[in-house]
DNA sequence: GCGTTTACAAACCTTATGGTTTTGTCAAAC
DNA sequence: GTTTGACAAAACCATAAGGTTTGTAAACGC
């Protein structure tokens, strides 16, 4: 039996996740109605088969490709928290800035959010009306992240804050009303406040 | 000089009301796709000249009708502010859980949100990644709603706690998390906590 | 096992044609 | 203020033929 850990399963499937950045380089490129199967087995230097093998459908590479641009932003977001390992607003901060930074230069968030013909905006509701999955794993993350803190909170309010948190950056990133490191202080302040008690 | 009031603007455009009403009938039995300033026309019985002199062009009819079930939105919340004259917190409370509720059960958003396939959808960046007038026309009830309380915030964290509750629920309007009373109570929660420094 | 190849039906997109509808704006008439 | 008639430009629709893509399956090779 094979032990599978976070970094030998991406060993495992290297062809997984070039198949997921071939198809997000095209996205940004051509746009999402240029993605094929057979295109995308081409540029991997697989064949087709292995490209429905790996990923399974093509709605189901639409959700592989966006979540794992979501594992980028998360990364940013571990990473602000590794930055302040003592103190929770300033993490927050950090990492709400960071992500909306990364938000502001991101070329595939780009090119899905400003999609407008037909195809192309099939990528849109993961996004935002069938956000489900995005929001549980980002959750799920910042969760992780704030399990170490001993908060003045019970559970059902801890998922609540969370939940506030992600679904305000998610609609800072969709629709931003000022600069990441403002909009990452208020968010941090607002934090800061219901933590508080 | 004619006195101008909500009513009497109302009464002095009649045909703009029932060019929006029929459009807003008409998405919702037959799609977006299918409205058509013509039909606009016959439906009201005024001249397809008098739908572009009241609405101006399709995409401002798109913005129109947005904007006038928002208005229903806002009437519940001004609604449920004023059933709590003096109690902040349970006015916040009502007024999510109203239109969260008003959400559900509400066709023309149930008919932006489901739509996918083609010109039907050029209704939903409208609520989400092109949202600015909507989230600016909620944030200004809003604001006008809390001025009477004397709350220990400035200028600043005032609008920052407006925004993020409005974000927080068109968030949950276009990606439910749960029923509107828990998600109300949640909401509120939050507000409770930060109103009260 | 794992990946490739080949084959396949069904759905879908492309091209091209021509015809129709719709949009958005005008000026004139009521 | 509303209507009518007219107009160009653009968008959309119907039809048909041909090609591409999707998704599944079995046989092949290492």
């Amino acid at each position: 039996m094979t032990v599978m850990t976070a970094v030998s399963s991406a060993e495992m499937a290297p062809h997984r996740q070039r198949i997921i950045a071939a198809a997000a380089e095209l996205t940004v490129t051509s746009g999402w109605a240029s993605v094929t199967m057979s295109r995308l087995a081409d540029m991997v230097g697989v064949s087709r088969q292995t490209v429905y093998n790996e990923i399974g459908s093509k709605p189901a590479l639409a959700e592989a490709m966006v979540l794992d641009e979501l594992a980028r932003f998360l990364a940013v977001v571990n990473a602000a928290f590794e930055r302040h390992p003592a103190d929770l607003i300033p993490a927050i901060n950090d990492a709400v800035r960071g992500a909306l930074e990364l938000a502001q230069g991101n070329t595939l968030l780009h090119a899905i959010v400003s999609a407008t013909h037909g195809a192309d905006t099939e990528l849109l509701p993961l996004l935002t009306t069938h956000a489900g999955s995005l929001l549980d794993t980002a959750k799920g993350v910042v969760a992780e992240r704030l399990r170490p803190f001993d908060l003045p909170l019970d559970d059902r309010e801890r998922e609540t804050v969370i939940d506030m948190v992600v679904r305000l950056v998610l609609s800072h990133v969709m629709q931003p009303s000022g600069t990441p490191a403002q909009t990452a202080k208020d968010i941090a302040w607002i934090a800061g406040r219901v933590l508080a008690g």
